[in-house]
DNA sequence: CTTGACACATACCAACCGGTATGTATGATC
DNA sequence: GATCATACATACCGGTTGGTATGTGTCAAG
């Protein structure tokens, strides 16, 4: 009957890349689960046989699309690095000359999540908290190579400043999201890279 | 019958703070009018005598409740300084040593709202960009002046920065709330008031 | 060839949502 | 003292929500 017949995982793949984005358009609370079966073709059958509810769809969006999009686009390109701040400016350089237009009218999925979920539930909140602090950790990490290696100041403590360069470029994202102007996004970019050359030696 | 007879713009007041605070804790989407109401001790016919409907409610929240907030909390102590940096460091330090619960549980309900209804309601983006970019002129205007005062390093570009000098501390106190611990809060502002130190001439 | 688990589709439901229509007590005006 | 707008309260409505119960076709195992 169907033109597929039986890839239970190809939907589920389907599922979770529609919920992905009706959650970024309109948060988790504010997405229809309705909306994404009209995206999808598929109906509440499917939806509630690989997912026991809305929450639990959410959290695999978190795990399985962000997380990987995350590790692709933040992670991969600091992994092992001696020169993490060369690294990052090249990175910011890279978003500011083109940048993503769904994150200059979206925002940062997973931003978005922890604004909108972290006081409202728990579960939410330790699940996008793990991705956060992974991601702070690759700075630090990469920060503490550059310690290593001497581009980096010794007066700079690796984990504040990781914590503080992701906040700031989350913080940015948002702003730029709210601006809806690609040069408020490079200018704020700009400011963050001019930042990161003050934590050279 | 009431206790108070006949007191509309206290009423009005009421449905605002109300609002406000369930907003805060939602979001406006997922803010309900039955519990604002049920907050206040009123009912629909007094909130929709007030406000035409709730989008109006989530406006004059932020035009009458947050901007004053704002300007009494952030606008206030930056307003006619010569040494902008100092008293962003003051401001900084202050919110460190005692900062607000609500603020790390809840967020800022600028960022909130601005992260959440910016793609979805031009109307309320229009509204909080525009509370935004008061923000963003204090802090230039502020800038400026230290230009002149000597406090400020000359090669400091006074719109640029300040648009990322609040962005980062919208992205201080969002990180901030998903971790939900007051000593990454503190942490986060120390670093941004470290970066301030690198404005200075 | 039968059986049974899997992978959905269909139909349905109670709860809640924002919004409206109507009723009513109050207070000022003339 | 009658009139009338104001300031609410009450009751109700259609639509949407997440969730469930049931039906059905497919495929693999025995």
């Amino acid at each position: 009957m169907n033109a597929s017949i039986k890839t239970p995982d190809l939907t589920r793949q389907k599922l979770l890349e529609a919920a992905f984005a009706e959650i970024h358009r309109n948060g988790f609370q504010a997405a229809s689960l309705t909306h994404i079966l009209a995206d999808t073709g598929l109906t509440k059958g499917a939806l509630y046989h690989h997912f026991p509810d809305k929450k639990a769809l959410g959290l695999a969006v978190i795990e399985e699309v962000i997380r990987p999009q995350l590790a692709a686009m933040m992670f991969a390109p600091l992994a092992d690095t001696q020169q993490p701040l060369a690294a990052m400016q090249a990175l910011l350089k890279g978003k500011a000359s083109e940048p993503d237009p769904w994150v200059v009218t979206l925002g940062c999925p997973l931003n978005n999540l922890m604004q909108e979920m972290s006081p409202v539930d728990e579960a939410f909140r330790l699940q996008l908290n793990s991705l956060f602090e992974a991601w702070v950790g690759v700075v630090t990490a990469a920060l503490k190579r550059g310690l290593k290696s001497g581009e980096v100041n010794a007066a700079v403590k690796p984990g504040d400043t990781a914590f503080f360069i992701v906040s700031a470029l989350e913080g940015c994202i948002g702003m730029s999201k709210n601006t809806q102007s690609v040069a408020a996004y490079r200018g704020c970019l700009g400011q963050l890279s001019h930042y990161l050359d003050t934590l050279k030696s």
